[in-house]
DNA sequence: AACAATCTCAACCGCTTAAGT
DNA sequence: TACTTAAGCGGTTGAGATTGT
């Protein structure tokens, strides 16, 4: 993972949060060029901030496809659920819930959900997280995962081998293009037949239908596609995955698209 | 109205892992 | 094989907002 391209420049870089201007020049930069190589992108992109902070900012704020506001019902229950079988694996819960990032849903937990669930179920939280449990309650209690966002279908990967300690995600050989591809995109990595998005051939398709009834539940931006998928040019990866959607020539105001949908909660950028 | 307490969430920090040299 | 470095992750912090007194 050495990246010898990367320069070094010793800069005072800039902390604390990020100015509008910020936040565009670095939008900007990673759809034109992709991010690259992190710690190059400050100074590519003009920026004194450091890699790690673009990185954060972008994953946490910038990205497309992120979910921003109140969590839903069935997200909430998601994450309880998921908690109890995981504990604090913020990033494979993430995975669960497409939209949300890792932090935020970290966040929400620490701010609202453990004093709820510590309400309502004092002893079930204390031994949730370091005990194993019974895996066929598991297993069942993971089928009931599988929500339904406001009459969207959201399948919810299985969890059967949380006990062993193995990966919560399936492997079944998935691309590593198309991963990275959609844990750009999206945060959902899980390529296989028991997640919403498949791996078909080398190509990615799309199976979600949070929004059954409009077009609007995958849009990538057009330009940002072959942009954005920084390394992967030369493949027919792009192609496919382009293929895959049905791109929208419509733009928000602030340049950026719609990308999801996710029933009453419409993702805007 | 003023202050304190509490909450929220963006961002930082430090550690681990993976991969290049 | 050891070293270096980027990326990823979870814990923590702190500023601003909100609520209570």
């Amino acid at each position: 993972m050495g990246c010898r391209s990367c320069e070094k420049p010793k800069v005072h870089y800039r902390k604390g949060l990020w100015s509008p201007e910020e936040d565009q020049r670095l939008r900007d930069f990673i759809l034109s060029h992709g991010h690259g190589c992190w710690s190059s992108v400050p100074a590519k992109a003009g920026l004194q901030r450091n890699g790690k902070s673009c990185r954060l900012r972008w994953i946490n704020y910038l990205r497309p496809g992120l979910k921003r506001g109140i969590f839903s019902a069935q997200e909430e229950e998601i994450v309880m659920n998921l908690h109890a079988m995981l504990g604090n694996k913020w990033s494979q819960i993430a995975m669960h819930l497409p939209g949300r990032t890792d932090n935020e849903i970290k966040n929400y937990w620490n701010s609202y959900l453990k004093k709820r669930v510590a309400k309502t179920e004092p002893s079930k939280v204390n031994n949730s997280a370091s005990r194993s449990q019974d895996s066929m309650s598991q297993s069942s209690k993971t089928r009931q995962l599988s929500t339904e966002f406001n009459s969207k279908h959201i399948e919810v990967v299985e969890l059967s081998s949380v006990d062993s300690g193995q990966s919560l995600i399936h492997s079944n050989a998935p691309n590593p293009l198309a991963k990275v591809l959609f844990a750009d995109w999206l945060s959902v990595d899980h390529v296989n037949g028991q997640s919403s998005t498949n791996l078909i051939n080398g190509s990615l398709s799309c199976n979600w239908d949070f929004n059954s009834n409009s077009e609007e539940s995958m849009k990538p931006e057009p330009q940002a596609n072959a942009e954005f998928l920084h390394g992967f040019g030369e493949s027919n990866i792009l192609g496919d995955f382009q293929s895959q959607f049905e791109v929208s020539g419509q733009s928000s105001e602030n340049g950026l698209f719609d990308i999801l949908s996710f029933g009453d909660h419409d993702v805007i950028y």
